[in-house]
DNA sequence: TTTTTACTTTAGACTAAACTAAATTTTAAA
DNA sequence: TTTAAAATTTAGTTTAGTCTAAAGTAAAAA
């Protein structure tokens, strides 16, 4: 049986390859906020138990079966996070901490409850996707604001477990779906000039805020002079024939997935008034 | 910070006080499935926190605190099995063992969340009253089934946590809140003849399983030859005036507190269909 | 190439929770 | 009152997860 602190371990090296950046001792314990040595020890156990490859001194890679188990987890969090937004009425950013402690703890049968309630949902709150059942999940193409051209964009996704963060960028109006435009980035990472799609006034953003944000080409936009780059590092449907094998690259599908209903557009959607 | 694991033996004390058995070394065991000296070690660390007495030889008894820590984590349980049953469609035998995880591991705002949710709700899917954010419950006036005389019934609460055992009362029908005549009880230890109100065909239980159902006399009976022994072992709505102070014994309202409604009943009230 | 610095691992300790086996204490029987 | 049985505690281990401090390695700078 493998631990909910091994589990967290799991999910924190997906979280980097996700990224494309090597998962160091150093990184891993940042991010789960414990010491360096405490890190190497766990790393060690995980390989043993054939969830990851290590190489001392050069952090570790997931194995196939730890990536089957860290996306496990990860769609379990984030189905929580999305059932604790609809179901339970938390605002988006009172989702994370609580889905990090239950997503360890709940049974399949409790996880599949809550995809069906929420009927096959393809995104979490903050624009996640939520892999399948089999480990599957086709990620958006999208680009980080800070790095982004002037034009049309949707926002995909908000990356931040900061509830302080999270609840500016909600009064901001800010969220995943949404569409706006980059009008002016200030040099020397000065702020971002906005203006909502369906918006009179413009709104300013530091660099650093825009830094959370993914957003993708808005339809119209993209017609004219941005196109879909249709890769992904992660998996389709299943191109029948192979054993099913999460985390292939693959093609990806060009209609963008149905966004997540996004009920966390103030007030609206909340059953409950917050605490 | 109180452990899930003490929070169980909390709850185990608490369980056999309210049973007026004393809480010994080996009925604390047997209850969790550990071993007498776990036990032991354990009842030592919560008298070192003063959240009970224990006496080594003598068993444990709570301290007003080790009540309140007690009563905490049964409201939880509670509250959450009625969740899982009214709100994510499980059946009320599938309720208690995810509830047992649950109990340890949602927020107190979740916990508040399920309240508001369901309603403020009195009972569990089981019957059991459910104590309020303060520790306070009115327990019902109950016998147990096996040892009732002949007469009219309605099933406060069943006690067991054996999903099969469960299973196979509702195919019964013998529910919280259904009503019977008890017509028959064979000597020595035999089966009860039971007739359910509304139903023309007797039913034959075990001793056994009357063991497990709590009743009390149904209101035409109660006002003919049982009257209500208005007492209870346990705390009323606050006698304004001293400190909120649980588990005080006092009379106890004469008029039944709203039953849960009961969605257990054959299919209804169950959103999906079972696993 | 040598030195420094930034990472990483090792070693030794601690805490919580559990177990088994042996020693005690209590209770019940003779 | 003595003895035997039952219940409980003590002692000694184990496993998991964490920490700090010291030692080791690799990469960058001199
Ligand atoms: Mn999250
Ligand atoms: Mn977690
Ligand atoms: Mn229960
Ligand atoms: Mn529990």
């Amino acid at each position: 049986m493998i631990s909910s602190t091994a589990e967290d371990y799991l999910k924190a090296v997906l979280r980097m390859e996700d990224m494309k950046e090597k998962a160091s001792t150093s990184s891993v314990a940042r991010h789960l906020e414990v010491a360096d040595a405490s890190v190497t020890d766990m790393l060690r156990k995980l390989q043993k138990a054939g969830l990851l490859e290590y190489k001392p001194y050069y952090g570790a890679s997931l194995t196939k079966k730890g990536r089957m188990a860290a996306l496990r987890i990860l769609r379990r969090h984030r189905l929580i996070e999305l059932f604790l937004n609809q179901i339970m009425g938390y605002g988006w950013e009172e989702v994370h901490n609580e889905a990090e402690k239950l997503e360890h703890v709940v049974s399949d049968f409790f996880v599949e409850r809550v995809d069906a309630l929420l009927n096959y949902p393809v995104k979490d709150p903050h624009g996640e996707v939520i892999p399948d059942a089999r480990g599957f999940r086709k990620l958006d193409e999208d680009v980080c604001l800070a790095e982004a051209e002037l034009g049309q964009y949707v926002i995909r996704r908000v990356i931040s477990a900061n509830p302080q963060f999270l609840a500016y960028l909600e009064k901001e109006d800010l969220l995943p779906a949404n569409a706006f435009a980059l009008l002016e980035k200030a040099p020397f990472q000065g702020p971002l000039k906005l203006l909502r799609t369906n918006s009179e006034v413009p709104q300013y953003i530091g660099l650093e805020v825009a830094k959370s944000i993914f957003v993708s080409p808005s339809q119209a936009a993209a017609a004219s002079n941005t196109p879909f780059h249709s890769q992904s590092h992660d998996l389709p449907p299943q191109p029948a024939g192979r054993k099913h094998d999460p985390e292939i690259a693959t093609a990806v599908s060009r209609t963008s997935p149905p966004e997540v209903r996004n009920l966390n557009k103030k007030k609206e959607g909340r059953p409950f008034k917050k605490r």
